[in-house]
DNA sequence: GATGAATGAGTTTTCATTCAT
DNA sequence: GATGAATGAAAACTCATTCAT
């Protein structure tokens, strides 16, 4: 019977908390975008304003530490789909969960080119996401269930494509993001198609935005 | 007989100063999103900022007029290419420049579920966007340029899609939305594909979001 | 009959509140120290928050402003005793404007370090200080009224130092600096004495401090 | 009869901490002035945060006790230096570490006037370091080493004053104060001096400075 | 009509202090 | 007694908006 109250108990108190700050940032964020404000995401953790920021130095800490989540949630996804029998139907589940966690985030366009994108981890959680995504992408091209000049960045970027497509129509139909992967994956395994215009993406460049000055 | 500059020469200036506003917001807004001040817009317009109210009531409102000028544009284009001889090609043109105006603009996708456009002119206008969109969108389908179950629409709740995939590369590759637009326009006439999911969306829902309560 | 209203009627009102916010400011330093928020100077100057802010962008700019203030006073002073028939007495008079100036000041030993001595404009104007400071003492060297090792800028330490002796007496004894300036005097026109230690300063060093790190 | 550690263990680990928190507190205070946070202090000490408090309920308890320290080193040093056989260098010894002491303490002059002072037992301190004094200069007087109308507290003022003569020195010349303490010294015993002006200083006022209401 | 100074509510962030473990 | 998480008051600063000139 081993106790485990003291220490732990504060330790427990500390992960419940930084659970609560982030669920309640998550909807937060994604009901009304990056500009809901720190005091409202700790009145809807119940939560003092300080505390936040125990947890998360800053906002766009907050912000980064979300996008982690939410990056560590699909490489996690595609990961375990590589290992999948059928590698079109393995694209194609991983590019539902993707839009589908995406689905209801109003923050998720608003963060392209904010600094939180910027944090290390946050990068290097984004390129892995890429490379997985990559490896997913391969296999179907092998299989010939997607055209040759897809890249996986091209994948992960077609999430928040399909996303924001149908966020205009989240309230009233908020299924609506099916309707556009659909369209995207018809797209993606054209027999013979046209090569598509433009370098495709390798990775995506996250390098501070050259500031005018 | 010449016109002394008088009453005519101040509503020449209003006039003036209405465009030096809109064009000053549309760069700032599209360089740097909705958060951009409306100090600095009055600055880029090289006026006062009282001037920037005196033109448009609230930010709320200048965003609302810079979206309507975008909406009227592309209705514009639409309008023009209803006249054009290969529905398909016409169909490719108008998403070209839809895709286009939008593409530099980070301000685009952070304006849905904004109070701009709640607008009744600008919900007006995005009704009349989706109307000649979906005549475009009936002359391809007729002929065969266009799978049946797309709406007009499906056509520009795509412009902001493409727009969004993208967005991340815009910096290192700012044609890059040719790209997606090729393989979205792929998806677009598949042969025979397997009927879309979900209804096909008919106009777009402006009503008030449910605020959260 | 010369009309100055109209837009000289802003500018008025504009030099007006700066000159009070300069007044109070400079009143709540004294009285309390740089610890006194910008809040509270905006309530003595009967201004709003967002005023403060509009006329001195930060507080180490308000700062920067007063000490700007203070030391272009003594310069002003210093210049006009370069011009007095007796040099001992022009020197005697310089420190005692100068002390007196400072007398009631808390802050200014608190600034010593900040950010706001930094300023450029200060930093000058610190130099020019030092420079007809050191002016005034030649002219007392020269007639034997100040002992041959000491500098302008050993003089304008001296203020602040003989200010701080007399700094915990001030609620008792608001004039008890003069005591401690006498003492200074004496000791600065002591007949043979024996050389000072230490390199005699030539100017204030202003660099930012070596932040360790 | 060797002690195990208990309840004595417990005692030694208080009087440690007590020691532990004064020294780090004493560094923090002269390196960045009265602003350093409990949260540093605490850092520097290697505790946490609430042992801080458990030793001083306050900010200004911490202070206070750093103050008493500084006060009672003083006072024992001119208490040794009463046994000393020449009063003239008796004094000169105890002005110099009593400068020293300050040399490098960014925080001293910040405290004139704060709550720490009123704290009984640092008023107390400060009478006796003043008596002290008195007696050191008293001593000095009568063998004409120091002038007649200056007294012990007179001293202990100028400590403080010579201190703030040469901080903004601080940095590029460490030893700067011995400059100004000689030429202290040298207005000192000026052979027959013009009485100084103000009252001479027989004990530092602590009351509390009244509150403008 | 244009100007830009003033306003003041709102935002992020800091920090002394409390208190459960 | 020690710990460090939580608190919440207060600070600096921003910005949409108003209004006197």
């Amino acid at each position: 019977m081993t106790e485990t109250t003291g220490t732990a108990g504060q330790r427990a108190d500390l992960v419940r908390n930084r659970r609560l700050l982030l669920g309640a940032a998550t909807e937060a964020f994604a009901e009304r975008g990056v500009e809901v404000s720190m005091g409202e995401i700790a009145q809807r953790a119940g939560l003092a304003k300080g505390t936040v920021f125990r947890h998360f130095a800053s906002k766009d800490d907050l912000l980064a530490a979300i996008m982690l989540q939410l990056l560590d949630r699909l490489t996690g996804t595609a990961d375990r789909l590589l290992q999948a029998d059928d590698p079109a139907l393995a694209l194609r589940e991983f590019m539902t969960s993707g839009v589908e966690a995406l689905a209801t985030d109003r923050a998720f366009c608003e963060v392209v080119g904010r600094p939180s994108l910027q944090h290390p981890e946050v990068r290097e959680a984004i390129n892995q996401l890429c490379e997985v995504a990559e490896a997913l992408t391969a296999r179907a091209r092998e299989h010939g269930a997607v055209r040759d000049d897809v890249t996986g960045t091209d994948i992960v970027l077609l999430l928040g494509g399909i996303h924001q497509t149908a966020a205009p129509l989240l309230a009233a139909q908020p299924q609506a993001w099916r309707r556009y992967l659909e369209l995207a994956l018809d797209g993606l395994h054209v027999p013979n198609p046209r090569a598509l215009p433009e370098q495709p993406p390798r990775h995506l460049p996250l390098d501070d935005p050259p500031e005018a000055g």
